[in-house]
DNA sequence: GTAGATCGTAAGCACACGTAGACGATATGT
DNA sequence: ACATATCGTCTACGTGTGCTTACGATCTAC
């Protein structure tokens, strides 16, 4: 008997949470990736464009217009780095802070939702793999 | 503390499956969507084209592309139905499920491989838990 | 000071995607 | 019989994607 594969398990989940996240970031305005980027804002501190690129796995060049319709919707701001002056560093404002908080707790309470069916202990351990599995691309 | 969310998770993940899956599928000249397509076709028996975009999340034009070329290379053959002439029912060839067999092997080594450094118990619990969860999308 | 590398930006390219429209062949409802 | 719907196919469109090149500003090495 097969083992059904990782990839095909993992694009079905995958799908039906972005599926679950849409109307969510819909709700704030947010396009899929300005979440990304958002995120990524929230935990890594005073980023340059080009490492918020590598760890959004997003195109440098792409990046810009996202980061642009951002900075025009108040909810991120670009600024010279003092240290390196060909760098921008972007940071969340308070607004755009704002935003992400509801979006976050939203989708967390969706998650939970996703994942309540599960055994408490398959669930915890789900979390645990998952979570080491992920950081192996480092 | 925030649990780190499960798209990021998923995606992170994702992407290093797929990065260790395309030197195994690129030595079968294969790409990625005709690996789908071959491996949904190993499963279900006698799905027409609809179904079978149904199953594997492909467009249904789009899939004609991949069946023409997979038909030319004489991996898989598309058979009036008799039942509904409208329909056409794609199966798998020999040479298509041979080529099939050798990449799910690659594929199926390389996931154990990946999932390795997890303790056992976590890596059951995880497997049966993706498996639960990539079914809500029915 | 000069040469070379790096950063953010802009513009272009080729490609994959989903969608929609049309078409012939076929099936179904009345 | 006729109208309507479905299936596979083709074409065209708009969009998103990564990649490449170029440029000015800036830093680093020598």
């Amino acid at each position: 008997m097969d083992r059904p594969e990782l990839g095909f398990l993992l694009s079905r989940l995958m799908r039906e949470v972005m599926a679950r996240e849409k109307p969510i970031l819909d709700a704030a305005g947010l396009e899929m990736w300005d979440y990304a980027v958002l995120s990524s804002l929230a935990d890594s501190d005073a980023p340059t464009q080009a490492q918020l690129a590598a760890t959004t796995g997003r195109d440098k060049t792409r990046l810009i217009g996202n980061l642009d319709r951002l900075e025009t919707q108040g909810m991120v701001q670009r600024e010279p780095d003092p240290a390196d002056r060909r760098n921008r560093i972007v940071s969340l404002t308070p607004a755009g802070a704002r935003v992400l908080r509801g979006c976050r707790d939203a989708i967390e309470a969706m998650e939970t939702e996703l994942l309540a069916d599960l055994d408490p202990a398959d669930r915890m351990a789900f979390e645990r793999a998952l979570t080491a599995l992920a950081d192996i691309g480092r």
